[in-house]
DNA sequence: TGACCACAGTTTTTT
DNA sequence: ACTGTGGTCA
C-alpha cells in the first residue's frame, strides 16, 4: 500500500465521520464499525436508538467504506485532497462526490436486518429510518423476532411438514389446548397448573428439546411429575400440528429448525443479510440467540445492542449470558460502551450507578452526563400506601402549579395491584392519569370472539377457534354435543368442522344435527363472501350475520354497551391495517398481523395525563418527574428475591431501570405499613434505598432505627414536606378551628390537625394546581365531602374535600 | 343451560 | 381486598 492510498483510507474514514459530527465519539464509533461482530453496550439514555438509525444509514450510504482498507478504484492525488478538505469542512455541494468516493459496496436496503422485541420498537425504527433516508428505507427489514420468523416460515415451513397457511396461537389459545389435554388425561389442574406447564414447555422448546427427548430425560431422572408433563407436551405438540398451528415459541423454534436443517434456506438468508442488528440483546433467550447467529452466519456482520444492567426479563426466559458472553462467542468482537447519558442529572445517575454497582454479574459501566448535578434524589417515608399516594399526587400537583404538564410525571410501581391506592388519590384530587398495562384491547373476550370468527372463516380446520365461538352468541349447542362431535372427529382423523358439516351422517349427533349444520352453513356463507367485498365491509357483515352484536344489544346493560364499542373498534383496527398499505391486504394478512400485535400502541402521547405503570413497562421511556413508590423490602425487592442472589440482582437491575427513567426529578417513596393482599404489614425501607449515597439524596421521614415506635403507636406523625397527610381520621375530634387558610402552596400545616374547610356553593376558591374557581356544589359524604368546583382554567372537577383540602384556599 | 356462591391465588410481560 | 373461576343447584 502506498502513501497515497494510506492517506485516502484515512481521509475516507474522516469524510464519512463528518456525516456523524452530531454524535459523540463513542456513538460515532458504533456507527462506523460496520464489519464483523460488534457489541454495543448502551447505557440508559445514551442515545442508543440514534446510533442504531445512523448505523443503518451509514450501511446504506457507504457500505463498509468506514471500516475497510479496500480501495475499489484507483485513487488520484486530486481525489485524496478533495476528501481531506471535505473532512475538514464539508459542504452540501460537495456531498454527492464525497459519498461517491467513500462508498464501498453500499448495502441495499433488503440486505439489512434489524430485529427488535416489540412492534412498537420496530415501527419506531422504521419511521425514523424513513424520515432520515426517505423511500428506500422501506425495504430495510426492521421487524420483531416473531414477525421476521413468520415471514421466513410463510415461505418455507412446508419443508418441516406444516402447511404455509399455518395459524398462530396466542398464550390464551395455548392455555385452552393444555386445559383440554389435562381434561383428557384426567390430570388435576391444581397439581399441574397450566401456567407452570406452559412455562416448562416453553423452556423445553428454548433448549430445543423434542417431546421425545423431554420424556426420556424425565424417565431417566425418574421425575414422576415431569413424566406426566411430558405426555402433555407430546399431545400439545400433536394437537398444534393437527391444527396446523404454531404458538409464539414455535415461531422461533421452527425457524431455527428450518435454518439448521435446510441448507438451501439457510444459504439464502445468510447471503441475503449482509448486516444483522439485534436490539435489546440482553432480553434474548437461547433460541433467539441461535436464530441471530444463524441469520448472521454468512457475513458475520452482527451488531448486538443492549445493556446488561437493564436485563429484567429473566422470568420469561431472557438469558443475560447471551450478552455477557458475546465476546467469547464471537471471537474478535469489538465492544463499544456508550456511557454518556443525555437524559438525567448527575445526582440521579450517581444514585443509580451506586445501586447497580452492588451487582456482581455485569460488564460494568458508569454513566455520566454533562447535564449538571440537578436536584438531589428525594426519598420520602410515609405512613401507609394511602399516605404515600397522596404525597405523590400532592407533589405532582405542585409541579403542575409550577408550570409542568401532567404528562411530565410518571409513577412507577413493582406490582399492578399497587395502582389501586394511587388511582384513588388521583381520582379524589381530579388529576388526570392513565394506567398503562392491564387488559389489552386484543385480550378482551369480545374482541377475541370476533377474531375467532375471522380465523374460522379463514381456516375452518381451526378447531380451537371453532369451539370458542360455536355457541357465542347462544345457538343452543352445548359442551356435551361439541365433545361428542370432537370424539368423532378425533376417531375419524377429521377436523371438527368437517364432522359438524356432515352432522346428519352421524347417528350420535342426530339430536343436534340441525343446529350444528346451520352453524356450518353460516360459516360457509360467510366464507363465500370473503373475497367479494372489502375487508371492513366484510367484518361488519360478519358482526351482523353471526348475530354477535345483536345479542349484545339485546342484553342492553352498560357492560354490553362497552363490548359493542370494542367490537366496532376492531373495525377501525382493520381500517388502520389497510391504510398502512400492507404487503398482503387480505383477511389472512390481517390475522397474521393481529396475532403478533398485542396492543395497538395507541398510547396517545398527546393526552396530557400522568402515567401510572409498572417499572417493567417503563423500560425505554423517560419523564422529567419520576416517582417510584413502594420502596420496601418484601415488595421491592420482592419476597421471592430474598436470599436468592440471582433474583436479587434482577430486582436491583429493575431498580436501576426505574431510577434512570427520570430526567430532572426522582422521588422514591416507602410506607411504614402497607396493606397487600388484604393484610396490613409493617414494612422496612428497601435495601436499595440504603445503597444510594447520602450525598445524592435527601431522605424525609426516615425511620431512625428498628427499635423506634411502631407506626401505629399513638403520637406518630410526620410531615416532612408538602403534601404530608397525617391521620385525617382524627380530624373530627380536633376542637380548634383553623386559624389560617389551609395549605396555600408552601405552607406547613401540622399533621393530623387539618379540619375540613367549610365550603358552600358560590364560594370562590383557589387550588394549588388548578388555579381559581367557584364552588358549584357540596355533598357531605361520611365525614368527608364531595365538592364540585368550576375552575377558570381547567373546567369543572369533583374533588373529595379531605384529600384536596390542603391544596385549596377559600377566597 | 344459566345463575349464584364459595374458594383460591395474587410479580414482573412480549410475541 | 379483589377478582376470576369452578362447581353446584334450579
Amino acid at each position: 500500500m502506498n502513501e497515497l492510498e494510506r492517506r485516502f483510507i484515512a481521509a475516507r474514514r474522516r469524510a464519512i465521520a463528518a456525516d456523524y459530527a452530531h454524535l459523540n465519539e463513542r456513538q460515532r464509533e458504533g456507527v462506523l464499525a460496520t464489519e464483523g461482530p460488534l457489541l454495543l453496550l448502551a447505557g440508559a439514555g445514551s442515545g442508543k436508538t440514534t446510533v442504531l438509525i445512523n448505523r443503518v444509514a451509514n450501511l446504506l450510504r457507504y457500505g463498509r467504506g468506514s471500516d475497510t482498507e479496500e480501495i475499489p478504484l484507483p485513487v488520484s492525488e486530486d481525489e485524496v485532497e478533495f476528501l481531506e478538505q471535505y473532512a475538514q469542512q464539508p459542504t452540501e455541494a460537495q456531498r454527492p462526490l464525497a459519498r461517491y468516493l467513500c462508498a464501498v459496496e453500499p448495502a441495499r436496503p433488503w440486505e439489512v436486518l434489524a430485529i427488535t422485541f416489540t412492534n412498537k420498537a420496530a415501527n419506531e425504527l422504521k419511521d425514523r429510518l424513513e424520515r432520515m433516508l426517505g423511500e428506500e428505507a422501506r425495504d430495510v427489514w426492521a421487524a420483531t423476532f416473531h414477525s421476521a420468523c413468520v415471514r421466513i416460515l410463510r415461505r418455507d415451513i412446508d419443508k418441516l411438514g406444516f402447511s404455509r397457511d399455518f395459524t398462530i396461537y396466542d398464550t390464551d389459545d395455548s392455555k385452552r389446548v393444555v386445559k383440554g389435554i389435562l381434561k383428557d388425561l384426567s390430570l388435576d389442574e391444581k397439581t399441574f397448573p397450566i401456567r407452570e406447564i406452559l412455562a416448562i414447555m416453553s423452556s423445553a422448546k428454548d433448549e430445543m428439546q423434542s417431546p421425545a427427548a423431554f420424556t426420556n430425560l424425565a424417565q431417566t431422572n425418574g421425575d414422576w411429575r415431569r413424566i406426566r408433563i411430558s405426555k402433555v407436551y407430546e399431545l400439545y405438540t400433536q394437537k398444534l400440528r393437527d391444527a396446523n398451528a404454531l404458538d409464539f415459541d414455535d415461531i422461533i423454534l421452527h425457524t431455527v429448525r428450518l435454518l439448521q436443517s435446510d441448507k438451501a434456506t439457510r444459504d439464502y438468508y445468510q447471503r441475503k443479510f449482509r448486516y444483522v442488528l439485534i436490539d435489546e440483546y440482553q432480553d434474548t433467550n437461547h433460541l433467539q440467540y441461535l436464530l441471530a447467529s444463524l441469520l448472521a452466519g454468512g457475513y458475520r456482520n452482527i451488531c448486538v445492542v443492549g445493556d446488561d444492567d437493564q436485563s429484567i426479563y429473566r422470568f420469561r426466559g431472557a438469558n443475560i449470558e447471551n450478552i455477557l458472553s458475546f465476546e467469547s462467542e464471537y471471537k474478535g468482537a469489538r465492544v463499544i460502551r456508550l456511557e454518556q447519558n443525555y437524559r438525567s442529572t448527575q445526582n440521579i445517575l450517581d444514585a443509580a450507578n451506586e445501586v447497580i454497582r452492588h451487582n456482581l454479574g455485569r460488564k460494568g459501566k458508569t454513566l455520566w452526563t454533562e447535564n449538571g448535578a440537578g436536584e438531589k434524589v428525594l426519598v420520602k417515608t410515609t405512613f401507609n400506601e394511602t399516605d404515600e399516594a397522596n404525597f405523590v399526587v400532592g407533589q405532582i400537583m405542585m409541579s403542575y402549579h409550577r408550570g409542568a404538564n401532567w404528562r411530565d410525571s410518571a409513577v412507577l410501581y413493582r406490582m399492578n395491584a399497587q395502582s389501586n391506592a394511587l388511582e384513588y388519590a388521583f381520582k379524589r384530587n381530579g388529576v388526570p392519569y392513565r394506567v398503562v398495562g392491564g387488559m389489552k384491547f386484543f385480550d378482551r373476550a369480545e374482541v377475541k370472539d370476533m377474531l375467532s370468527y375471522l380465523c374460522l372463516i379463514n381456516n375452518p380446520t381451526d378447531d380451537l377457534r371453532l369451539r370458542r365461538i360455536i355457541n357465542v352468541p347462544s345457538r343452543k349447542i352445548g359442551d356435551v354435543t361439541v365433545d361428542k362431535a370432537q370424539q368423532l372427529a378425533t376417531a375419524g382423523g377429521l377436523p371438527l368442522y368437517e364432522v359438524l358439516r356432515r352432522a346428519s351422517d352421524y347417528p350420535e349427533l342426530k339430536n343436534s344435527a340441525g343446529k350444528l349444520m346451520s352453524f356450518t352453513d353460516l360459516v360457509e356463507e360467510m366464507r363465500s363472501k370473503v373475497s367479494t367485498m372489502g375487508l371492513v365491509e366484510f367484518y361488519e357483515y360478519v358482526c351482523d350475520r353471526t348475530g354477535y352484536v345483536r345479542a349484545l344489544m339485546e342484553k342492553g346493560d352498560l357492560e354490553s354497551q362497552g363490548r359493542i364499542e370494542n367490537v366496532q373498534e376492531l373495525s377501525s383496527s382493520i381500517q388502520g391495517f389497510l391504510e398502512n398499505d400492507p404487503e398482503n391486504p387480505t383477511l389472512a394478512g390481517f390475522l397474521d398481523e393481529i396475532a403478533l400485535y398485542t396492543d395497538l400502541d395507541d398510547t396517545n402521547d398527546s393526552d396530557n395525563m400522568v402515567t401510572l405503570m409498572t417499572m417493567h413497562a417503563a423500560k425505554g421511556l423517560e419523564f422529567p418527574y419520576v416517582y417510584v413508590v413502594g420502596m420496601e423490602d418484601g415488595l421491592f425487592p420482592g419476597n421471592r428475591a430474598m436470599g436468592e442472589e440471582e433474583e436479587m440482582e434482577e430486582e436491583r437491575r429493575l431498580c436501576y431501570v426505574a431510577m434512570t427513567r427520570a430526567k430532572e426529578h426522582l422521588t422514591l417513596t416507602n410506607a411504614r405499613q402497607r396493606m397487600l393482599f388484604g393484610r396490613t404489614t409493617p414494612c422496612m425501607p428497601s435495601r436499595f434505598l440504603e445503597e444510594i449515597p447520602e450525598k445524592n439524596m435527601e431522605w424525609q421521614g426516615k425511620p431512625e432505627s428498628h427499635t423506634e415506635k411502631l407506626p401505629w403507636d399513638e403520637g406518630w406523625s410526620d410531615d416532612g414536606g408538602l403534601g404530608g397527610y397525617g391521620r385525617v381520621r382524627t380530624v373530627r375530634s380536633e376542637p380548634a378551628a383553623p386559624k389560617k387558610p389551609l395549605a396555600a402552596a408552601g405552607s406547613h400545616t401540622a399533621a393530623g390537625s387539618a379540619p375540613l374547610m367549610r365550603l358552600e356553593p358560590g364560594d370562590g376558591v383557589s387550588h394549588s394546581a388548578f388555579g381559581k374557581g367557584m364552588v358549584l356544589s357540596v355533598r357531605p359524604m361520611g365525614g368527608d365531602a364531595l365538592v364540585e368546583i368550576a375552575f377558570d382554567q381547567v373546567g369543572t372537577k369533583k374533588l373529595m374535600l379531605k384529600a384536596a383540602g390542603k391544596h385549596l384556599t377559600k377566597l
